[in-house]
RNA sequence: GCGAAAGUGGCGGAACCGGCAGACGCGCAGGACUUAGGAUCCUGUGGGGCAACCCGUGGGGGUUCGAGUCCCCCCUUUCGCACCA
């Protein structure tokens, strides 16, 4: 029979549905892993980034199962967010009714191809049993101080009509749309990031099995950064502008002082002496978009009129406004040391300010700089600190100042609270109501969930569609019982994903968001896979949240994952693959071409899990043909192989010697790195040596038993990868129940050691003959061996041997004058 | 600009600890079987000589008996951050 491979995965599948092994084992005895890939976004229909994500991901579920574990491998939509309600304003479907009809399409993509999920625990965000939750960690928060409200300037996409956190803008603008993000002075639902800035950074420490980039950007992103915050009295000010600096030690080169256009301070001081072309630059950069703000690289400024008062020096510096000053990091205020900072030192030769070396590292001099200089020197011009090494100068510069209370020593982060508010519809409610007694009054737990309301009006422009309901808006007062309004906004969706891996313990838990026993069974997750694209969002959210969960007594542990992959992009073309870009490959056709197993293993193949793939339409053939030679091996042998067996005597079979390598290749691979490509390319090279001991197959019980132990550890093996196929022939050689049960294949080392080693002999450090020599020969024979080849002999004749090498299993190397 | 990763046949890639460079696959070439083949099977496939041998992992230097792998300089590409005081 040829390998048909529609019909046998559609066989396959329905007797999977039938006898149910996609339902999670819990056998008692047995270890648990949760393998886990980031859940999908329904935007529509499956492509190859997910094929790649969620095949990486099936194939470590059914080895880890078949290895004995009881394997947790669930999935589920995170169904809240802005394309639905998009399409909603465009084609007046309802963003329930598109979500709905994705998921749908995207489920049975994704049984296709045959992913083993355990369908029964599938979490979809969108639904009030999941978004109660959220409300209900919204108000634990509250209370402890987690969650709070704030006015706050806050970053707007004008295309999204929403806000955005600090996490969602990239390069100043939005991650979605991609358009200009605009600053907003709005009143935001804030969780507080910042109260763990410290153990985020802190744990990436232990965070030994994640990739390193991911953690290089998430400690990039905490951004701590050790200084001082210095108060400078200002003239005309009754309250002093405070600054913060990493560089306490180049204070007395402090020549004048820096204001963002937005700092308070600057509306204060020019007050008395009302300098137009101050106001007229604030306008200037108020007018300027987020985007331009960070783009411009030219230093611009305008002199206040205000003079400060340097605290260490008693030195009378000018107060100026400049456009690189921002007013979200730090105080919003700088201390300006042209001599030892890059920026500071163009702003002074673009206006002519003064410029003095206070730390000297050779012999610089302010005349002939051409370039700040921040080098580690000793201070020069600096009061009675002069003459000591900067970096013992800022200690004790740090203890001067908190003595005289001229400031204090403080650590900053560049990691802001996450503004959690979306004036947006399809999301999650934020459970509180505002009352004109009471004031701001969450929700009790009792009367949640706040039910996002279902019909409104898809404005998709200005404040939430929530508002035009007046039934939705109008509430009592749960505090008074007088007429208040509730919250119009929404949660942000990157809310929803994290804490749904937890949610997938216990999906059907309704009276806590997770049952204890069941998370403390499963978490933290083993092995989770997804893009790295979300290594500041997401990943940065569901440590936090994972966090604040312990914190409230609700977990036991504080980071939600052991190891992570990130699996590499996968590229058309050259670009991203992407909806807007047109570019998108979805794998039905090939599937219905090649079988679901042969895309599945061509993913595998052809590059390592996280490298980038650039998709070529043609690969899946090879996997197909691969396939095929397997599938016919079997066929054509598998009755046969019912015949009389026997391991015969004398040495260990070539063929033997190799299935035992391999299984200890493939083992080690999926237990280990992962570089998935080689195993299966291991794979390969097993069923071509089968194919060449079929050839001249004997029909002895003693070759019998070589040829069965080899075809049936190769449909083992190839389980995790071809399911389909894999359980198809295991059937048809007599194996029991399906493959994801195991057995896996045992491996002994002395079958897979090699019996005889061929070593590369060398003369000089040039390949010149191999010697195949018994694995336990000594140094001696070795090079006994290697000296009498016919082949290094004329090389060694005439010359004197200075040296000579033998390393064991590795190589022979004579070296010769 | 700063930071990180990477550069290997016509292509995807392999070489895990410094030890035979190019596993495995795609493609290509020749052959077999065929009415035919874009099916299947066999053989070959880094370059030059077609033998001995020489050259070869972005470029240049170095360490070593031995370097794709380690060190220094340079080039290129990709990714991340982007005035963080």
């Amino acid at each position: 029979m040829a390998y048909e491979p529609l019909e046998l995965e559609a066989r396959m599948q329905k007797r999977w549905e039938e006898a149910g092994v996609a339902r999670t084992p819990e056998a008692p005895g047995r270890p648990n892993f949760y393998c886990l890939e980031m859940f999908m976004y329904p935007s529509g229909r499956i492509h190859m980034g997910h094929v790649r994500n969620y095949t990486i991901g099936d194939v470590v579920a059914r080895f880890q199962r078949m290895r004995g574990k009881n394997v947790l491998h669930p999935t589920g939509f995170d169904a809240f967010g802005l394309p639905a309600e998009n399409a909603a304003i465009k084609g007046g479907v309802h963003p329930k009714a598109w979500t709905d009809a994705n998921m749908a399409a995207m489920r049975s993509q994704l049984r296709r191809l045959g992913f083993l999920y355990d369908w029964d625990r599938e979490v979809v965000t969108c639904e009030p049993d999941y978004y109660r939750w959220n409300q209900w960690f919204f108000l634990r928060m509250y209370e402890k101080g987690l969650c709070y409200k704030a006015k706050r300037p806050v970053n707007w996409c004008p295309e999204c009509a929403t806000v955005l956190a600090n996490e969602q803008v990239e390069n100043g603008t939005c991650w979605r749309c991609h358009n200009p993000v605009e600053m907003r002075e709005l009143d935001q639902w804030f969780l507080k990031l910042t109260h763990y800035a410290e153990e985020l950074l802190r744990n990436l420490d232990d965070l030994t099995q994640w990739p390193p980039e991911v953690v290089a950007m998430q400690r990039n992103w905490i951004g701590r950064s050790e200084g001082a915050l210095v108060h400078f009295p200002v003239e005309g000010r009754e309250r002093p502008v405070t600054v913060f600096t990493t560089r306490l030690d180049t204070i007395y080169g402090a020549t004048y002082l820096l204001l963002a256009p937005e700092h308070p301070a600057v509306g204060e001081i020019t007050a008395a002496d009302r300098r137009p072309e101050v106001e007229a630059f604030r306008a200037r950069m108020r007018s300027q978009s987020t985007h331009e703000r960070a783009t411009t690289r030219e230093k611009e400024g305008v002199f206040t009129g205000a003079w400060a008062l340097n605290p260490f020096s008693g030195e009378r510096i000018p107060v100026w406004v400049a456009n690189f000053v921002l007013m979200d990091y730090g105080t919003g205020a700088v201390m300006s040391v042209p001599a030892h900072d890059q920026r500071d030192f163009e702003f002074a030769r673009a206006y002519g300010l003064p410029v003095r070396v206070v730390v000297q590292s050779g012999n610089l001099s302010a005349e002939t700089l051409e370039a700040a200089c921040p080098d580690d020197g000793v201070l020069v011009e600096s009061g009675p600190f002069t003459g000591l090494p900067n970096r013992e100068a800022a200690r004790r510069m740090g203890a001067f100042l908190e003595e005289k209370g001229l400031g204090q020593r403080t650590v900053q982060y560049r990691i802001k609270d996450w503004g959690i508010s979306r004036q947006r519809y399809w999301g999650t409610p934020i459970p509180i109501v505002y009352c004109p007694e009471c004031g701001t009054v969450p929700v009790p737990e009792r009367d949640l969930p706040v039910l996002l309301p279902k019909d409104v009006a898809f404005t998709g422009r200005g404040r939430s569609p929530l508002a035009t309901r007046e039934d939705f808006l109008k509430t009592p007062c749960p505090r008074c019982g007088k007429e208040a309004q509730r919250e119009t906004d929404t949660m942000d969706t990157f809310v929803d994903s994290s804490w749904y891996f937890l949610r997938y313990t216990s999906p059907k838990e309704s009276s806590a968001p997770f049952a204890r026993g069941a998370v403390e069974a499963w978490c933290p997750v083993d092995f989770y896979i997804g893009g790295i694209e979300h290594a500041t969002m997401h990943l940065i959210y569901c440590r936090f949240f994972t966090m604040v969960l312990r914190d409230l007594g609700l977990l036991p542990f504080g980071e939600p994952v052991k190891r992570l992959m990130c699996q590499g992009m996968v590229i058309k073309d050259g670009a991203k693959m992407s909806k807007s870009l047109g570019n998108l490959v979805e794998p039905d056709e090939m599937v219905a071409r090649y079988g679901a197993d042969a895309v599945r293993l061509n993913m595998l193949f052809v590059s390592p899990p996280w490298d980038r793939l650039d998709w070529q339409d043609s690969g899946a053939e090879g996997a197909y043909r691969f396939l095929a030679r397997v599938h016919g091996l079997v066929e054509e042998w598998a009755e046969d192989l019912k015949g009389p067996a026997e391991p015969g005597e004398g040495p260990v079979h070539p063929l033997r010697r190799k299935v035992h390598q391999t299984v200890a290749k493939v083992e080690g691979e999926l237990e280990g790195r992962l570089k998935i490509n080689t195993a299966v390319a291991a794979l390969m090279e097993l069923a071509n040596a089968v194919l060449a001991f079929a050839a001249s197959y004997d029909r002895s019980p003693g070759q019998r038993f070589v040829f069965r132990e080899a075809l049936t550890a190769l449909v083992q093996l190839l389980a995790p990868f071809t399911p389909h196929l894999a359980d198809a022939l295991w059937e048809r050689l007599g194996g029991q129940g399906f493959l994801v049960d195991g057995p896996w294949p045992a491996w002994d080392p002395e079958l897979a050691a090699e019996e005889e080693v061929t070593l590369p002999v060398q003369v000089n450090g040039r390949l010149r003959a191999q010697v195949t020599v018994p694995a336990g020969a000594s140094e001696a024979e070795i090079l006994e061996a290697a000296r009498n080849h016919e082949k290094v002999r004329p090389h060694l004749a005439g010359r004197t041997v200075v040296k000579e090498i033998a390393v064991a299993g590795k190589v022979v190397n004579f070296v010769v004058r």
